[in-house]
RNA sequence: GGCCCCGUAGCGCAGUUGGUUAGCGCGCCGCCCUGUCACGGCGGAGGCCGCGGGUUCGAGUCCCGUCGGGGUCGCCA
């Protein structure tokens, strides 16, 4: 090593002692006679005092270094607390210029705020500051703890494919051509969801992957085109099995920012989330529940509220708000498309003011606080229609209310696992945009199409009430982890593609190679996949997955830094065999 | 794909009802400075105001289009 020491974890201990560092220049303060140069590199940050002016004046930041000096105690006057060496010096005795850098395109630098495109265009310079550069530090972090839960249960970790078969999951599939096929193609995989079925089937037994998976749909904040999960499937359990390891793992990886979480997480059934919170994933870390007004409003003369289902959230103290504030609730609710967000205003008094109240009965003007449990001074929100859209708006609502409100507590933890999801939707509500259905029936997989339903015998005669074996945890409002218990039985296989319309021939296409698997003796199975760049990122305390990403893509898909996707030339298109123009079909 | 916001110096931003030579901070370059630690002082360079069209005597500013970025809804089992 060109150091004997590192920067950072320097001491008065050390004190006396010639040392040689490598680093390069956070800062330089030239005084003329004597300069400070702060000295970073991966270990910390310690100053290095430089006397001899020729060396020090053409230095610059970002110079990458090689130090020699002896480590002395600094005067009390000059100690700084802010920094971990802050008790000593290095005084330059020997001083050599590694490597010179160029005026920087941006100024690393803690206290600057820097656009992230000019950041991701120049990431490698963006983790050199000490907070990107402690993300990625974190990751390596929580990759290990989770290594070491799964390795104290004897799970394999073992690699699957990324250059595999086009399946029809639920998103698009990014493909690449096979060149020795012209006219075939890969596909690069949503997740190994298939091979670790088959690696249960391979007997294994337990199986985990700290996988990349690959999904071509939309940008939207927090999604990339290729993110990662921990992925884990064990055979032999039921679903119990499955919660307590993931307990286990997320347990271990919140110690590594010393929270103590405690399992077992409590857990909701997906109907009550629904209900009570309009969300698959609730937040609790506040309380504010939805209530329930269809059957309040059952008799109503307001148009409005004469719909499959009315529901109410209050906000505490909302009454007080001025006009031009309820309006803006308004034209949120509109952004999120819905018509508007009726609301009443609940007085001083009692009485009930807005426009809603005059539409309302006497009787239900009477019982309406007592029932959506309004005090004085509150204001509550409605939202009438579809049972699914008005829940959502209101569960949207709740959660805005409780960032504007202070209610929600910014600094808690909430677990929640959320059960017995249904196995199905119909798949009109699952397939607007028409181009990734799974099969052509009239239901399609809420989960996916490999997921046990909790009745054998009934889910195919009564789809739409079956529940599934499947599982997700929620940490805050974000879904982290989803699972389930498989069918291993190639009967019950059969009956789930019929009732989502994948007719024999069509699985036999697809799945084939799976259904054959479990023909021979098949292991009952279950797993779970965890969202590996929104866990570490929550564990970061950063907003963005691009945070914990090396080498994250903006928007639309675009790599700044290689400037990624790229055209390819004309002889690479030929080899690629990308414009090979399959014969018609005779038939 | 729909809607909303933003593109001005290397970086972060300001720029009034449209009006002469487009500013500020940081950074950069030069000089000075022996105890600073987000050091300080003096001086300097640096701009196709994203791009294209239009309105106007005159456009960074108004209008249309387009590209890029961000957010949001759809979508993402």
């Amino acid at each position: 090593m060109i150091r004997t020491h590192d920067a950072g974890r320097l001491r008065t201990e050390h004190v006396g002692q010639t040392v040689t560092l490598a680093g390069w220049v956070a800062r330089r303060r030239d005084h003329g006679g004597v300069a400070f140069l702060d000295l970073r590199e991966a270990s910390g940050i310690v100053q290095v005092v430089v006397r001899d002016e020729e060396v020090a004046h053409s230095l610059r930041n970002e110079y990458c270094l090689k130090v020699t000096g002896e480590v002395v105690a600094r005067t009390a006057e000059n100690l700084n607390p802010n920094l971990a060496t802050g008790e000593v010096e290095v005084v330059a005795q020997e001083l050599e210029v590694l490597s010179a850098s160029a005026p920087l395109p941006f100024p690393i630098d803690e206290h600057v705020e820097v656009g992230e495109e000019a950041r991701l265009k120049h990431r490698y310079l963006d983790l050199r500051r000490p907070a990107p550069g402690q993300a990625l530090r974190l990751r390596s972090r929580v990759n290990q703890a989770a290594r070491a839960v799964l390795d104290r249960h004897d799970f394999v970790e073992i690699e699957t494919p990324t250059l595999t078969r086009s399946t029809p999951e639920g998103a698009r599939d990014f493909l690449v051509p096979a060149r020795l096929q012209p006219g075939s193609w890969y596909a690069l995989p949503q997740s190994p969801q298939l091979f670790k079925q088959l690696l249960m089937v391979a007997g294994m037994e337990r199986y985990y992957q700290i996988a990349r998976c690959y999904r071509d749909e939309d940008f939207r904040a927090d999604r990339q085109p290729e993110f990662t999960q921990l992925d884990v499937e064990m055979s032999f359990v039921d679903q119990d099995d499955v919660i307590a390891l993931a307990e286990e793992i997320l347990v271990a990886l919140w110690k590594l920012i010393d929270v103590d979480v405690t399992a077992p997480f409590p857990r909701m059934t997906y109907a009550d989330a629904m209900a009570r919170y309009g969300s698959d994933k609730p937040d609790l870390r506040m309380g504010l529940e939805l209530v329930e007004c269809t059957d309040f409003f059952k008799e109503t003369p307001f148009r409005v509220f004469q719909a499959p289902y009315v529901g109410a959230v209050v906000m505490p103290g909302g009454a007080s708000q001025p006009r031009r504030q309820l309006d803006a609730w308004q034209e949120w609710a509109k952004q999120r498309g819905a018509k508007g967000l009726a609301y009443v205003l609940v007085g001083e008094d009692g009485e009930l003011g807005g426009p809603v109240a005059k539409n309302l009965t006497d009787a239900e003007r009477a019982g309406l606080a007592a029932h959506v449990g309004a005090a004085p001074g509150d204001c509550i929100f409605f939202g009438a229609g579809p049972a699914k859209t008005s829940r959502a708006l209101l569960g949207a609502a709740r959660l805005e209310i409780g960032r504007r409100t202070g209610l929600l507590d910014e600094d808690a933890w909430s677990f929640l696992w959320v059960l017995d999801a249904p196995l199905f939707e119909p798949a009109d509500e699952a397939t607007a945009a028409g181009d990734v259905a799974v099969g052509s029936g009239a239901w399609t997989a809420v989960h996916h199409a490999f997921t046990s339903p909790q009745d054998l015998d009934s889910f195919d005669t009564d789809p739409g009430n079956s529940l599934a074996w499947a599982y997700d945890i929620v940490c805050n409002g974000n879904e982290i982890g989803g699972g389930s218990i498989r069918i291993h039985r190639e009967d019950v296989q059969k009956r789930v593609f019929e009732v989502m319309g994948i007719s024999a021939d069509e699985a036999e296409e697809k799945f084939g190679f799976l259904l054959e698997a479990f023909k021979y003796g098949a292991p009952p199975h279950g797993g779970i996949a965890f969202g590996w760049d929104r866990i570490v990122s929550l564990l970061a305390g950063v907003e963005s997955i691009r945070d914990v990403i090396a080498f994250p893509k903006s928007g639309g898909g675009f790599d700044p830094l290689t400037a990624a996707p790229a055209p390819i030339t004309a002889a690479q298109r030929k080899e690629a065999g990308v414009d090979f123009v399959p014969k018609p079909d005779p038939s």
